[in-house]
Formats: structure tokens, C-alpha cells, sequence
DNA sequence: GCCAACGTTGGC
DNA sequence: GCCAACGTTGGC
């Protein structure tokens, strides 16, 4: 299994949002870069976990758990002409873009980027480097027991 | 295939 | 709103 940190920005999709969402589950679409794109293809396994990162917002930072729950597939929404995701150059033959589906294990306490900076143990995180706009990164095993544990602590602790 | 221009991300 | 970082595009 693999861990994953998937960035949403919360006006558009936030964790209360996917707690909400039917079977808890939505088709996360609209990534269109190619890195991010070949992490879903070719890495992303059912029952891998991932941290539900909001970002561009007042607090950015971890705001729950979330499961891998389906394999790629096509994402429909490059084929929508008037959406905001549409791409000319992908055609149903031969698709650019794809997604996963993600389902909701559990909304933690906000734990915020700056408080992820204050982590040593933390520090090569993708999602800390300096210029990382990266929408889905890899998370090492050792830093995601890190972050649950932290996540599970008092603001205060 | 180089690289300048441009667009987007996202923290601050 | 600013701007650093960086991916993409397109002229050559």
C-alpha cells in the first residue's frame, strides 16, 4: 500500500464537502498535469491512503483521510466542451486525462502547513519543498505514521 | 531541440 | 494582489 497527499481547495471541494458526497466517494477530476496524472495510472492502487490537503485558502494544511477506491479511468471531464476542464486535443479514443475515485475515512484536526514546517522529521515532505505545486505527491510510509500521530495530538500537545 | 514567453499554482 | 516556481507552448 501507498500513501499519497492530494491537494483540493476547499471553496471548490473540502473534506465536509466529500464527507457529504454520496457513498462518500467522488471521481477526482480535473488534474491536468502529467506527473500527477501518471501517479494515478501507474501507482495508485485501491486501498491506498491519502491526506485530503486544502490549499489556497485562509489555512492550508492536512484536514482528513482519504482512500484510493477505484482504478484510473478516463476523466469525463475533458470531454465536457464548455466545462472549465475541457481539452481540445483529447478525444474519447484516445483520452489525455485520468482520475481515481477517493472516499472518505476520516476528517482529522486542521494540521497546517506552518505546523508541518515546524517538524524536523517532516522536512523532505514534496508538499514543504520550496516551489512544490504538485497536486498529488508520494508520501513515505515514515512520514505519514509521523503526520497521523501529530494529527491525533491536542493543538496544544 | 532550444529557449523565451506565457499561464498556472499557491503561499504569503 | 504579489510574485516565485515551474510546466507548457510555439517560433525558429
Amino acid at each position: 500500500m501507498r500513501y499519497w497527499l492530494m491537494k483540493s481547495e476547499p471553496d471548490e471541494f473540502s473534506i465536509d464537502d466529500l464527507a457529504a458526497a454520496k457513498n462518500r466517494t467522488t471521481p477526482w477530476v480535473g488534474v491536468r498535469n502529467y506527473q500527477a496524472r501518471n501517479f494515478m495510472r501507474d501507482q495508485m492502487r485501491v486501498g491506498d491512503r491519502a491526506f485530503f490537503y486544502h490549499s489556497s485558502c485562509p489555512e492550508p494544511g492536512i484536514a482528513g483521510i482519504v482512500a484510493i477506491s477505484s482504478p484510473a479511468y478516463p476523466d469525463a471531464t475533458q470531454f465536457a466542451k464548455r466545462g472549465k476542464y475541457h481539452d481540445p486535443k483529447a478525444t474519447r479514443e484516445a483520452p489525455r486525462w485520468v482520475n481515481i475515485d477517493v472516499t472518505f475515512v476520516e476528517k482529522t484536526r486542521l494540521v497546517s502547513l506552518a505546523e508541518l514546517r515546524e517538524h524536523s522529521e517532516l522536512a523532505r515532505m514534496r508538499v514543504l519543498q520550496r516551489g512544490n505545486r504538485l497536486s498529488i505527491t508520494p508520501v513515505d510510509p515514515a512520514e505519514w505514521a509521523y503526520v497521523v500521530k501529530i494529527a491525533r495530538r491536542n493543538v496544544s500537545g
